[in-house]
RNA sequence: GGCCCAUUCGUCUAGUGGUAAGGACGUCAGGUUUUCAUCCUGGUAACAGGAGUUCGAUUCUCCUAUGGGCUACCA
């Protein structure tokens, strides 16, 4: 009675995986994880005119770079492959025919040319919504009209022909979408949908009910596009007498200004990624990826989480793990989402701040310019600044002064805070500084103020030339920490070298 | 055109037949900070419209509007 949960994410390979994808299979992951079901991902490859070449493969990198793993699929295997469509054309063969016998599809002779033209005179006699239905059918060119032998013949001589779905009138359709309740449809609107191809494959209506039935698919979880088919769906498992998986549809992710479906080219456009991996197309077009752009797969999780669902409490960062426990698709929005760039960017900077400084040293230590530091001291650079910057490979940019020579000082700071005395404080600073033992920060500092309590003078008279002196900067971290990392020697240069290059200017 | 789905601050959203309609991002104003960032405090701002049902509707129903999706031998 209680069978288990199996739920599947079944992208085709015609392009790069958006986060719309990502975003479906994201949820299709958490909710198998969270009732100890299985995640299983199909590749749809029936449409063989449409296939990119390493569109698969970017799939299934970008599933790795989030963390989504499939426990079956095309990689992993498992016990209901193969889980590429384009390998079980056998399999769709021998159910079609079953279809067939019993009456419930048909063969159909007419080609795609005869019926655009029947759309189009139909549409200038004011019939907008010709179909191929149980209206029109019988003035076709198939099994139905031709008969038994006259078909037979047809498919002996090597005639193409395609599969369509026999739909009877005037029933109503009823199913249960998790997220959105009941939904109904008259059959009368569904037209007798082509259910094998000319190319002898199926298409996505037929191979898709065919595959979940076959891969004991429990929940399907898929974008709201695929609503308005579900009612051909389950007619379909209807016809085979097996009982549908449950539906849920997905709201779609909107551009973030306006209206509309978020599109490919909305990114690059304005300025943010619109998929997590970056991609080149065969024809020399490039989109940028979440990955490359800096972000954290953490944080590109959590963004795509919690847009279109949310716990219901106020918590909004999380890791996947947690994901996994209170995922439910129960708290799934039903209305479209627009995609919001300054928030992903949050969720970036928060994820962020909560990774070790080894860790955020790793990630951008092979971006570092050439420099003598040793590990801790560049893991006590990344600690400073990750606070302050969104993007890990930020950090040498915002703080080129680690890293590089100060050959030039901001001009404002010097307008606003170097004063006459100021390379005379500074001089003597250093004379005090360089009686300091252990050049720690916490040393820097009690010697700093050890001095301009000796002096009388005011923080803020010598602590901006001070960062000045040693940055080249107005502002930054903590000028102590700072200058324990640069070390007492390159601190004695600096000095030196700012008193003499600014006094001058 | 037909069919399906949706509609709470600018955005993501919480929420209930009776609430001061809550949070987050953004934004604005303060505070902390040598500075910037972080952080803290506070402000801003929403139930699409109209009919019902009801003692009472943001919440239930219907209509309208708006938005979105689908309408291929694409998925």
């Amino acid at each position: 009675m209680n069978q288990p949960i199996r739920v599947r994410f079944a992208p085709s390979p015609t392009g790069p995986l958006h986060i719309g994808g990502v975003r479906t299979a994201l949820y299709n992951f958490l909710f198998a994880k969270k009732n100890n079901g299985a995640f299983i991902l199909r590749i749809e490859d029936t449409d063989q005119t449409r296939l990119v070449e390493g569109a698969t493969a970017y799939i299934l990198d970008s599933l790795k770079w989030c963390g989504i793993m499939p426990d079956e699929g095309p990689e992993v295997g498992g016990d209901y492959g193969p889980y590429v469509q384009s390998e079980r054309k056998e399999i769709y063969q021998k159910y079609i025919h079953e279809l067939i016998a019993s009456g419930h599809a048909y063969y159909a002779f007419d080609t795609q040319a005869e019926i655009e033209q029947k759309r189009a005179s139909e549409k200038e006699n004011g019939n907008a919504n010709w179909q191929y239905d149980a209206s029109t059918r019988m003035q076709m060119r198939n099994s139905l009209t031709l008969g038994e032998n006259q078909t037979a013949e047809l498919i002996a001589s090597g005639a193409s022909f395609t599969i369509r779905a026999k739909i009877e009138p005037n029933h109503t359709i009823v199913f249960t979408d998790i997220i959105r309740g009941k939904v109904s449809v008259n059959s009368e609107v569904l037209d007798d949908k082509v259910l094998f191809k000319s190319d002898g494959l199926p298409t996505y209506h037929f191979a898709n009910i065919i595959d979940d039935h076959l891969m004991k698919i429990s929940h399907v979880i898929r974008g709201e596009e695929w609503l308005p088919s579900t009612a051909l769906h389950t007619l379909l498992y209807s016809f085979f007498g097996w009982d549908a998986p449950l539906f849920s549809h997905l709201p779609l992710i909107l551009k973030p200004d306006g209206k509309g479906k978020l599109s490919k080219r909305d990114g690059d456009k304005m300025g943010f990624p619109v998929f997590p991996l970056n991609w080149q197309s065969a024809d020399g077009e490039t989109y940028t990826g979440f990955r490359e752009q800096g972000y954290l797969p953490e944080a590109f999780i959590n963004m795509l989480a919690l847009l279109g669902w949310n716990p219901g409490t106020e918590q909004e960062l999380f890791g996947l793990s947690e994901l996994e426990e209170i995922f439910s698709l129960e708290k799934v929005n039903k209305s479209g989402a627009r995609f919001d760039p300054d928030k992903t960017k949050w969720f970036q900077q928060q994820h962020l701040k909560t990774q070790s400084n080894a860790t955020i040293l790793n990630s951008i230590k092979y971006s570092l310019p050439p420099n003598q530091y040793t590990e801790l001291q560049l893991e006590s650079i990344c600690g400073l600044m990750k606070e302050r910057v969104v993007f890990a490979n930020d950090i040498v940019r915002e703080a080129p002064y680690f890293f590089t020579e100060i050959n030039e000082y901001d001009t404002k700071t010097i307008e606003k805070k170097w004063k006459d005395n100021s390379a005379e404080l500074l001089q003597a600073l250093l004379s005090d500084f360089n009686q300091i033992g252990d050049f720690t920060a916490h040393n820097i500092e009690v010697c700093f103020h050890e001095f301009i309590n000796k002096r009388e003078i005011g923080l803020g008279q010598l602590m901006p030339v001070l960062r000045l002196s040693l940055t080249g900067l107005g502002n930054g971290p903590q000028i102590f920490e700072i200058a324990a990392v640069l070390g007492k020697s390159e601190v004695h240069k600096r000095i030196e070298k700012a008193i003499s290059q600014i006094s001058i200017a």
